[in-house]
DNA sequence: AATGTTTATCGTAATATTGCAATATTAAAA
DNA sequence: TTTTAATATTGCAATATTACGATAAACATT
């Protein structure tokens, strides 16, 4: 097959399983980080900075967007690309919800 | 191609992407959760939990224990899968260093 | 030893992802 | 208005992922 049975996974699963897909390729980890380390919107170079033919980065780009995490700004005829702090506060703490439930004190293995 | 280039990434830029990449589908989700709510090593029965076939499922522990994140021990003809602590909490930190590292005082956007 | 139980592996089909050249689009600049 | 610059989209090839039936392997039970 190839095609994830979404549908038979509760809303929350789907979700994490959403965002960890959007972070699960180095280079859009790359553009990420790039956006953060400049902490403000960034017009265009994130091409100059990654590795990447510009359209694959286009695509990278495309699905980040897609998954809520950043925003696309136009500017001219440059495009602002910057993260959507909201969201980012949000998947910060479903993350953080997901790692905490461990417990400590486990008795096998 | 489909083949993606992680020889021009970081190793950090990797090892996120890789991490999140084990997440990234939610019936691996779905078997952590399983995982973490019993807080035991459980024995196979994680099959009957989740709505796919068992060879399904056996790939998706294989991809989890692949990344590092749970073991297998033998139990007799059964087998016994746990996340493994050390391995969490690195990630969890991973993870929570990613999202912490965002500006909330931003000027552009 | 034969049988049943549990889990892994193989083989294969369907689908998704990655990457880029070529091209389109949009808006600024000349 | 033509040209230039910045992004997006299209189309396609290579590869990866997901899913499962069939089967194998390992061990327990009878």
């Amino acid at each position: 097959m190839g095609a994830t049975k979404s549908d038979h996974f509760t809303q929350k699963q789907n979700d994490i399983a959403a965002i960890a897909k959007a972070l699960a390729h180095p280079a859009r980890v790359a553009i990420l980080e790039y956006l953060l380390k400049v902490d403000a919107c960034i017009c265009g170079d994130i091409v100059n900075e990654l590795p990447l033919a510009q359209p694959t980065v286009s695509q990278h780009l495309k699905e980040l967007k897609n998954a809520g995490i950043i925003s696309g700004n136009i500017e001219g005829n440059a495009i602002c690309y910057c993260i959507d702090e909201k969201v980012w506060e949000k998947n910060r703490k479903i993350f953080e919800t997901l790692f905490e439930r461990i417990n400590k004190k486990k008795t096998c293995c």
